[in-house]
DNA sequence: ATGACGATTCGCACATAGTGCGAACGCACC
DNA sequence: GGTGCGTTCGCACTATGTGCGAATCGTCAT
């Protein structure tokens, strides 16, 4: 390796590489051929031939017949596939969610915890009772605004909270983010006592949200069920959508795999 | 390389070696330890650690604090909706496929062709009009007995339909499917002069099918919108199903980017 | 037919990038 | 303070991946 010019990521080159053609096929709507991949990697011709055909022999890429172009391949939806399931976004649940919606008049939703993200596994709502904003299902960076983030951090100890605090910080989104290091760890503490977490015009202004701990089997927190409600009902729904969301919680934790 | 043991796919071996390890991850519904991994693929240690380093660094790996075990990361999702974008599965093409499903009172799909095979990108179905069998969302053999696959067969010519059965041969599934490649011919032809393609208890018994192309801007078909009813209404419905999935598929074509 | 152009494969020489082994390190738990 | 993981490091070796150029194939236009 010349002194020179160093890699960025210090890793497998070619592992590397092949992630990143599956990136740059996935991210072009209609795919893209040899010439262009290799030109917007850098590499040879031959290197990415021998990368994509062994992209295609283990179909995460393909082709369609008589066309140049690759597409990302049947694999990816494997992978994807596997990746829902450890996200717990099986059928059974779905229809939890879906029950507590009925029953709470109001969003719900599903979130795993990974690393330190959040993962919206899932969302139950309607056309009377939509999702909050912009949130969508996938990935997403964990917050200590929301109550899911809240419940998230309470799941860590001291030590976990302040690396992750260290790395994310403690922003303001609203005039009720609670930014101060000290407080938070407070609110923790009872979001650890009362395993139930709140948060109110903290993450949007006239929402609040209620989330309770989904646990797998070996009693580790994995992730919470949450709804969603307007800031100004919360006073007189607060008892009935904790209870909901409670029931809810336990109901997807009896059914997590593994 | 040694002349004795030949490896099996002719490929870059560490880009396999990564693809293999997301694909044992995605595997294992609470991960794998790295130990797990190095000994599932025969690695030494240092290899295996430093193909998790790269996967980790790019994201398609991650852990959970304190754990040890490897889980699917957020580039693995990213990768998915990729996915999702080329298979055309957005909200508003969702929402058409729910406008037939409620027009016509069955099951509606969107189905995609991809290589060889075809996606079934969505379902719009209900309990009362439930999807057939165990059709899901997700890669499936393309089959000369199915009105999608009809219709994904007559996109392409003599010679790419021939390469294709001698692939995959020409199996009986019911007692009216058809085995004689020149009666199939036959029907292809039919399929493209109609633009339409009909199927009837030659996938399933008692089963019957309509789909029409979904087609790029460019004029490419590159899908089919179709339902399923029971044999029998066919004939009292297929006039009026058959608009509906015309219709359909016209309104889906008009919402595919690129 | 002929030629020209893009896509794809092949052959080859080079050395980088990847590999395995063993040892060292860090860390938690006993 | 020791024992047992999990993880990193150092090193020597060469298989593995690489780039270049040329050969081949296929398609389209002339």
């Amino acid at each position: 390796m010349s002194a020179v010019e160093r890699r960025s990521g210090a890793g497998i080159q070619s592992a590397e590489r092949a992630l990143r053609i599956l990136e740059l096929v996935g991210a072009a709507p209609t795919g893209l051929t040899a010439a262009e991949i290799a030109e917007r990697l850098g590499l040879g011709q031959s290197t990415a031939y021998r990368l994509l055909a062994t992209l295609q022999h283990e179909d995460y890429l393909t082709r369609q017949p008589g066309e140049h172009r690759y597409i990302l391949g049947r694999s990816v939806d494997e992978l994807g596939r596997a990746l829902q399931v450890q996200l717990v976004a099986t059928d059974p649940v779905r229809a939890v969610l879906r029950a507590l919606h009925d029953a709470a008049h109001a969003p719900a939703y599903l979130t795993v915890f990974r690393g330190d993200d959040i993962a919206v596994a899932h969302i139950a709502d309607s056309p009377e009772h939509p999702r909050i904003g912009q949130l969508h299902v996938g990935f997403a960076e964990a917050s200590h605004t929301t109550a899911f983030g809240k419940l998230m951090l309470a799941s860590r100890d001291d030590a976990a909270v302040a690396r992750f605090l260290e790395k994310r910080g403690a922003a303001r989104l609203t005039a009720s983010s609670v930014t101060d290091v000290a407080t938070l760890r407070e609110q923790l503490d009872e979001v650890r006592a009362q395993q139930l977490a709140v948060e109110v015009e903290e993450y949007l202004p006239k929402l609040a949200c209620i989330a309770a701990p989904v646990r797998s089997p070996a009693g580790r927190v994995v992730g919470a069920v949450s709804v969603s409600v307007s800031a100004k009902d919360l006073p007189s729904r607060a008892w009935e959508l904790e209870r909901a969301v409670r029931r809810g919680a336990w109901q997807v934790s009896a059914r997590v795999a593994g």
